[in-house]
DNA sequence: CTTGACATGCGACATTTGTCGCGGGTATGA
DNA sequence: TCATACCCGCGACAAATGTCGCATGTCAAG
């Protein structure tokens, strides 16, 4: 049929799309700390596999660019190429866009409006943005 | 920076994981105004499968009880069985208790000092939390 | 040197996702 | 009445995902 496309209108930009048991493994190796072996990611899975199954992925996402492991003493330990905080924005990105009409702004009010705030945790956010202005105004 | 909070508001039962496609399948809906038909659908979705292809996911979110349709006239019109605003949240929760450790506020204040924001969008923020706080007080 | 206790990774397999081709309905207007 | 033009969903398939079993390698205690 009409299958057949030209690929150079996919910029491939950002993110390389993770599927749901690769991003949870990124998720694992920050919980970890950034600093990762294969068991102590393994524990931290719902339904964790087995071992191999992890190793498997763990090999899947460093081909694919988004970990790197490094030998330490007898095992491997995994770490994200991307520092987490880079990593928390671009999984935002990557459905903020659809939700939300696109906007942070329009996702932030609608948070703080839908969610189930305590007061305290209301004040708290405030004092941050208030904190943010005023670091803001004094450059 | 220990990790103190223990828990927080998820119950972690609630989400049907929907897949990259169904994801997107779902944002279409709400894009057209939780109203949609299969070709609207479609053509909505990054490189556009056939019709068929779009078919078989709709019937399938609709098996998992995502979507519903009704007759129209010639054609199903299909809408989500949650609001786009609890999709919202659902969405969000989905990944938010793996960054950010698990907390929605942890998340915001991380957002807003990440993320660059201008001084008017720090401000409507702010005038939205106050709203919300004044209002739940007013309860 | 032998034996575990662990670790890594290859090859195979089970499921899930994503796509179609097609045969079948149902209005519409030539 | 008979094409035409849509629209729906049923099998079939291809590819991507997720899981294992097992062979192999290392290191340290017995």
């Amino acid at each position: 049929m009409m299958r057949q496309m030209s690929h150079l209108t996919m910029p491939k930009t950002t993110t390389p799309p993770l599927t749901r048991r690769e991003r949870e493994i990124m998720n694992a190796v920050f919980a970890e700390g950034n600093r990762a072996s294969a068991e102590g990611i393994r524990r931290r899975l719902t339904n964790p596999p087995g071992d191999s199954s992890v190793r498997v992925m763990l090999t899947r996402l460093e081909k694919k660019g988004c970990l790197k492991h490094q030998q330490d003493g007898p095992r491997f330990i995994y770490s994200a190429t991307i520092s987490p905080a880079a990593a928390k924005r671009t999984a935002l990105q990557q459905f903020v866009p659809t939700f939300f009409g696109g906007s942070l702004r329009q996702m932030m009010t609608a948070l703080v409006s839908e969610a189930s705030w305590t007061d305290e945790e209301l004040e708290v956010l405030r004092a941050e943005i208030d904190r943010v202005r005023k670091e803001r105004k004094n450059q």
